[in-house]
DNA sequence: CTGAGGTCATAGGCTACGGTTATGCCCCTG
DNA sequence: CAGGGGCATAACCGTAGCCTATGACCTCAG
């Protein structure tokens, strides 16, 4: 089950992504402050290892071969996936000597602020972010405290003393196994139908959970089974369980693995992602720009 | 520019992402077969270079906790990554000893194959698969000459004695710099506009570049810019020199970090991804599957 | 024609990281 | 109260990957 240790190391791979930018395996190395001879070896030893010819070596620079292309643009998916994860580690770690706190809800810190904090980075190289994960109630007091510099909320309940502005749109998905009878409809699930189902949920007071139930008008049967993590209840589901209601953002990994499939839904599932900062209040700096990169992919 | 060694390195994070699953240090360490000790020791190093607490220790196993959790969801991306990287590559070595030979064009092959041949390892985990990369021509006189056992070509252009279905639709997607002038509009741009404006395009012959201008009836004015790579088209534009048309699939990484913007467009930009295999014949075995994958996440 | 400057490859030596086994402590359970 | 499962500590070891030094090759300018 663990990746083969050739795929574990994203090193050499991103030394491969530096020669295609640079053009040679010299410049690559000096990009990565180790010696000539070093990368030299390492791309050998990774092809080799792969079993490919990645790099068309000639005296006059190196490029990479056609596989070599393929090999770099799916190495570029890894590379900025480990990316995100490290942006995002940084900010949770950095309570301290920080310029800009961020609280964020689980969906929006879990799905969208890497990214965002990966283009926030760009323009602010030397900017340190600090990020507490928690949920609405929570970032709503932290915003109000002055804890931090700026909060996303999801859920449809307002704070007093705060501004907020929608900066994205998350959709709810009902998702199923492949095999699952509704995994052919192609006439919505009614409301009726969803309420009357008892499905795989996250524990009463998740937000999620929560916007589920608002949209439905709060008639729903008791959950199939309850679950306290997204990833625990997409196994379950997957494995047969039955039906749950997901954040798109949370599935679309198992959507493209085929390992989930969604069902077409009458009812307009959907809930705002807000930006909150305290009322009156002007976004400046860091904050504002952030703000400005979240509203940007809507 | 480099990542830092602590998240190059991805293993220490599928063990985290273990721990979570066995709920136990030592079931982990036996499911990567390394010692106990082992384990112990790479999970208590990875938390002090993270400068983090990731696990509950207690003598009845360990758990995450809610940073560990929030950490591991964000690895478990990263690590997915990798895994379809491994999985492509593979398909791309194994030239030899294969039981499943595909043939996909530039588009699939980059963005949709590996998330496919990762489910389709789950249904047959000891399946060779064979993938080669090529353009839709080629493609198809790969199916003809049943050098693969199954294609998969963009384009419009039937080729004669293949079976075709559509597994996918993709959009083309116009995209500028963020402060470009079209970011900003709320109209789509007509197709006069697009015709009349040069854009960074690809080279002439390739498959989105083709798409695109038969989306527009021939009426195209030569490019501002033509580069080899999506990659080189992306950066250029990201650097704000102008307008391109690019498949969807191919942009959502810069549009959630922000680095580029969609510009809303009055023509429907689509192209069909279509499967194909000889007329006549029926898809068996990891064949069949994997066009089932495909066409299940439509 | 020849020397200078760029490329990548080879060789030899060293460090340190991550692995192993052996052992201890702690807590729960029967 | 003994046994077992869980994690931590200690001592030892192998090797992967680094560095410096050097060589071979190509291209271009004078």
């Amino acid at each position: 089950m663990p990746l083969p240790p050739v795929f574990a190391d994203l090193t050499a791979f991103e030394l491969l992504l530096s020669v295609a930018r640079l053009g040679s395996v010299g410049r690559a190395a000096a990009a990565h402050t180790i010696s000539q001879p070093a990368a030299s070896a390492r791309l050998r030893e990774l092809e080799r290892r792969l079993g490919l010819t990645l790099l068309h070596r000639t005296p006059r620079g190196s490029t990479l071969t056609a596989t070599g292309a393929l090999v770099a643009d799916w190495a570029r998916t890894a590379v900025d996936a480990a990316d995100a994860l490290a942006t995002g580690v940084t900010a949770l770690r950095a309570t301290h000597e920080s310029r800009l706190a961020v609280a964020a809800s689980q969906t929006v810190a879990e799905y969208l602020l890497p990214a965002w904090l990966v283009a926030l980075r760009t323009a602010h190289p030397g900017l340190t972010v600090t990020l507490r994960a928690a949920n609405s109630a929570d970032v709503a007091a932290a915003v109000l405290a002055a804890d931090v510099n700026l909060g996303f909320v999801e859920g449809p309940d307002l704070p007093t003393g705060l501004h907020a502005e929608v900066v994205a749109t998350d959709r709810l998905a009902v998702v199923v196994a492949p095999g699952h009878p509704w995994s052919r409809r192609r006439r919505g699930v009614t409301a009726e139908e969803l309420a009357a189902t008892p499905l795989v949920s996250r524990e009463a007071g998740s937000g999620t959970r929560r916007a589920f139930e608002q949209a439905l008008g709060g008639r729903t049967t008791a959950p199939l089974l309850e679950l306290s993590s997204t990833t625990a209840i997409k196994h379950a589901v997957a494995a047969g369980s039955g039906a749950a209601v997901l954040s798109s953002l949370a599935v679309t990994a198992e959507l493209a693995a085929g390992t989930l499939v969604t069902v077409p839904s009458a009812v307009p599932l959907q809930r705002r992602l807000r930006a909150i900062w305290p009322s009156g209040d002007q976004l400046i700096g860091p904050a504002r720009d952030l703000y400005a990169i979240a509203r940007r992919h809507r």
